[in-house]
DNA sequence: CTAACTGCAAATATTTTGCTTGCCG
DNA sequence: CGGCAAGCAAAATATTTGCAGTTAG
C-alpha cells in the first residue's frame, strides 16, 4: 500500500500522462494497481475494485491491464497457474521474484549489479535492453534450528500466495 | 535435432529412467521433443508428433509434456502470446532467451557465471536452487551499416519466431 | 461533438477431465 | 492380469470481442 489519500494515484498519472481518458473506473483500477504491493491476478484487481466501485466490469480490468501492458506501466508475470498476474513498472530498480516449489509463495528480492549485466548481455547481442524478467525457483533449505516455530508443511493446489 | 536414430530417444530414456511407461505415442512425442531445438507449443508438438504417427491425440500431448515436467525433464516457457511453450531441461549449463519486441523472435544465449550468482542469491535467502527461468526484453540496435540487407521491419501479431 | 471507454454476453482459446478401451510391464 | 495410459468429446478456465449506450476532453 502506498498513497491512499484522495488525489490522484501514480499510476492514474502515469496514465494521463500517456494520453489515456480517465474514467471512473480507470480511475479506481489505477488506485488499486497503485496501492498494490503483491502480484494480483485479473480477478484479484477485479475483486478489489469492485470493493471500491461495484460498477466495474472483469472485461473492463482486462481491457485496462492490457492496455496499461502496452502503455509500459504495468508488467506481466507468470508464476504458473494459469493466470497472469500484474504489478506495475518500477522506474530504476528492478527486483525479482523467487518462487518456493513447495507452495508456490514468492518472495521479491534485489540484486542491483544483475539489471547492468543483463544491460550488458543485451548490448553484447546487439540490442537495446527493454525489460526483463527473473524467476528462481527454490526449496526453502531446513533452517538450522532457529526457533520455535510450527513447520507448516501445506501443499496447496491452486492460489498460493501472492 | 539431434540423434535421429531408430533407438530410445534421450528423453524417452528419461521417461524409463523416471518409471514411465513407454506407449508407442510417448515415445513418440519423445523423440520430437528430443529433436526440437527450439520452444515448441502444446500445438506444435502435436503437429509434428502427428506427422510421425497419427494415432496421437492433443489431449496426450497436453497429459504428456505435464507429466514430463512435474518429472524435471521439460520446463515451461511463457514468452508471451498465451500459449506455454516447452523444451527439454539442461543437466548442467543453463541458456537464457532474449526476445526481441519488434517480432517476437527469440535469441539463446549463455552466461555461466550467472547461475553461479542465482545459486548464491538463493541460498542467501534460505533455499536450495532448484531452476530458474531468465527473459530479457530488447529492441534491436540500428547495427552501424554492415552490408546490403533489406530492412525487413514487420511487426506480427500472432505466432512470432519460436 | 466524437473518439475512447464500458457493460454484458457471446465467442475464443487453451488446457483439463470423465469415461471407456487398450496396452505395457 | 492390473493398472497406467490413450482417445474422444464435453467441461472448465482464462481472455477477447461485438455491439449499443456513456463519457471524458
Amino acid at each position: 500500500m502506498k498513497s491512499q489519500s484522495a488525489e490522484e494515484s501514480r499510476i492514474a498519472q502515469l496514465c494521463v500522462e500517456h494520453g489515456l481518458k480517465m474514467t471512473g473506473q480507470r480511475r479506481v483500477i489505477a488506485r488499486v494497481l497503485s496501492d498494490a504491493d503483491d502480484h494480483p491476478d485479473v480477478e484479484e484487481l477485479y475483486r478489489r475494485a469492485s470493493a471500491l466501485d461495484s460498477r466495474i466490469s472483469v472485461a473492463t480490468v482486462y481491457r485496462t491491464v492490457r492496455l496499461l501492458e502496452e502503455k509500459g506501466i504495468l508488467e506481466r508475470r507468470d508464476f504458473g497457474g494459469g493466470r497472469a498476474r500484474y504489478e506495475a513498472t518500477e522506474g530504476g530498480r528492478h527486483h525479482y521474484h523467487l518462487i518456493d516449489v513447495d507452495n508456490g509463495k514468492v518472495i521479491e528480492f534485489e540484486d542491483p549489479e544483475h539489471e547492468e549485466l543483463m544491460r550488458r548481455v543485451a548490448e553484447r547481442l546487439g540490442f537495446d535492453f527493454v525489460s526483463m524478467r527473473l524467476e528462481l525457483f527454490g526449496k526453502k533449505r531446513p533452517q538450522p534450528v532457529k526457533e520455535t516455530k510450527a513447520p507448516a508443511r501445506a501443499r496447496k493446489k491452486k492460489e498460493a500466495g501472492s
